[in-house]
RNA sequence: CGGGGCAUAGCGUAGUCCGGUUAUCGCGCCUGCUUUGGGAGCAGGAGGUCGCAGGUUCGAAUCCUGCUGCCCCGACCA
């Protein structure tokens, strides 16, 4: 047996590594901060990407590819961007090694010293504007709308499996429109996607917002963004939509000739969402049996599991389970048959039930004889024996019946885990105990920097749904006109 | 970069203070038999440059010196 996962409220960060490990999503590289994503959570990962990937395409976005690498002065083109992701840049400075003659090693070739050093691309604004200016000419060019899959590499300091690591995969959608209305309009509209998906399909519900000026994007005008709370009662920033202004037309020179024979710079958005989402999925649903996963995005949707202790029972068994599984197979769910000889019944359940897999269908001698079948579902752990008849039905609605508890219960969660507090003691209060907290605050970087010093507690957003309340600051006591969401967060 | 800790089989570890035959145990792995409705049992077996390099010693996983790597806490962040 495995070492047990060890319980939420004993260590949630251990936790969170153990699920990581006992479902076999990821692993530690030899490369620091940098994950092996193992076959179960690439697929699950590939799931993400393909629902993500018509919603994108459904809204007229086309998927283009830019290099990995960019030279190093894109990036002071854009004041603020310089600034924001200088600090944690992987550069190559040379392009080749030689045999080192004191040892039997490599070493790098000064010889071949590139001119111009080269990044690793923490995010492609920078070399997509540069070609976006030879794209684009005239208000026929426009909007241009594409996105990228791709990895990027941003070097920090410290990392988690799938939360934070140095290399990570995302999509990075980057449009370019004539108006700023347009443009504007296309970051809320991604924002929207982002956060449908993330209650559609990872059954996570968000808070949609905009962030303040100091948790803004480097180089944008405005970030939008969704926060989901996980089970620790901290805040995810699960995707993010920057309406960039003309801020990276300016830089790089793209404008085009309007309907008016007029010359003018071209308006933008980026917006992304990472493995960070797996994440995500995890620390919101998973229990201390491990991994619970919505079945719109599990690997596996359905894993059958025979029961027999004759050669006899053991072909009837596997026959049944071999229909049923053909059955769901045909009408387009993701089955999978354990039928190995290694492994007791016993095993095979907890072992799926680790790995997340949300309906379980375990058929034995006592099934064939009343021609039933059990049905044991990840999310409540409930058991049911139900004739076979009907099992494509019933196995649809169990997976629908799951994905929607699963949101439910997430939400539920976050509503008992979010408050208002109006004064300074309940607010940190509320904060210290793993809450949201809806609170007003003056509107000020300094205040917003002075109670994260005090509290660790960050604005997550302003919300897009705003209700106008006349309030005070809950640290300084200036009149404040509505309230923002604060929390600690990831 | 500051502070703390660790390095022994694929993984987790005992042994290190106080040097002494063949380096401990569990999981996992292999073989065989019995098992299989909630992580099976028994028997046998394979697997180790004790992080690296020096030194002390008759003798080093153990003592000394240097190096390297990793983990945790803080500053940075999708």
């Amino acid at each position: 047996m495995k070492k047990a996962i060890t319980p939420r409220n004993e260590d949630y960060s251990q936790w969170y590594l153990d699920i990581i490990e006992h479902a076999n999503l990821a692993e530690n590289s030899v490369v620091r901060g940098c994950m092996v994503i193992k076959p179960y959570g690439f697929t699950l990962w590939e799931n993400i990407q393909s629902a993500l990937d018509k919603m994108f395409k459904d809204t007229g976005h086309t998927n283009a590819y830019f290099p990995i690498f960019i030279p190093k002065s894109f990036f002071s083109r854009e004041a603020e961007h310089v600034e924001g992701f200088a600090s944690e840049c992987a550069i190559v400075t040379h392009y080749r090694l030689k045999k080192d003659p004191n040892s039997r090693g490599l070493i790098v070739d000064e010889a071949a010293k590139l001119e111009e050093e080269l990044v690793v691309r923490p995010t492609s604004e920078t070399i997509i504007w540069s070609t976006y200016k030879n794209w684009i000419q005239s208000y026929r060019d426009l909007p241009l709308l594409i996105n990228q899959w791709a990895n990027v590499v941003r070097w920090e300091m410290r990392t988690r499996l799938f939360l934070r690591t140095t290399e990570f995969l995302w999509q990075e959608g980057h449009t370019a429109h004539a108006t700023r209305q347009e443009a504007i309009e296309e970051a809320e509209r991604m924002l929207n996607i982002y956060a449908k998906f993330a209650e559609d399909y990872m059954a996570i519900p968000v808070i949609k917002g905009v962030k303040t000026p100091n948790e803004r994007f480097a180089g944008a005008e405005d970030t939008y963004c969704i926060e989901a709370m996980m089970q620790d009662g901290k805040a995810l920033q699960a995707g993010t939509s920057h309406f960039l202004g003309q801020n990276f037309a300016k830089a790089f020179d793209v404008k085009f000739l309007n309907r008016n024979n007029e010359l003018e710079y071209v308006w933008a958005t980026s917006w992304g969402v990472s493995t960070r989402l797996i994440g995500a999925i995890i620390m919101t649903h998973s229990d201390d049996k491990g991994l619970v996963l919505p079945p719109r995005l599990a690997p596996t949707q359905v894993i059958l599991i025979p029961i027999f202790k004759t050669e006899e029972e053991k072909s009837l068994v596997l026959e049944k389970l071999n229909n049923i599984k053909n059955q769901l197979l045909n009408n387009g769910i993701r089955v999978k048959l354990d039928d190995s000889d290694d492994n007791s019944p016993g095993w095979k359940f907890a072992e799926w039930e680790m790995r997340g897999v949300p309906l379980r269908l375990a058929l034995g001698p006592k099934d064939l004889a009343n021609n039933t079948i059990e049905y044991a579902r990840r999310d409540t752990g409930e058991k049911q024996s139900l004739s076979q008849e009907n099992i494509v039905d019933n196995v649809k609605n169990y997976l629908e019946n799951i994905q929607q508890n699963l949101y439910n219960k997430a939400l539920a969660f976050r509503e008992s885990h979010t408050f208002d507090a109006n004064n300074w003691d309940e607010f940190v209060e509320k904060i210290e105990n793993g809450n949201f907290v809806w609170a007003h605050w003056d509107g000020t970087t300094e205040t917003e920097l002075k109670i994260k010093e005090l509290t660790k507690a960050t604005i997550r957003l302003i919300p897009l749904d705003i209700k106008s309340e006349n309030g005070t600051c809950i640290l300084t006591g200036n009149p404040s006109k509505h309230r923002v969401l604060f929390a600690r967060a990831y």
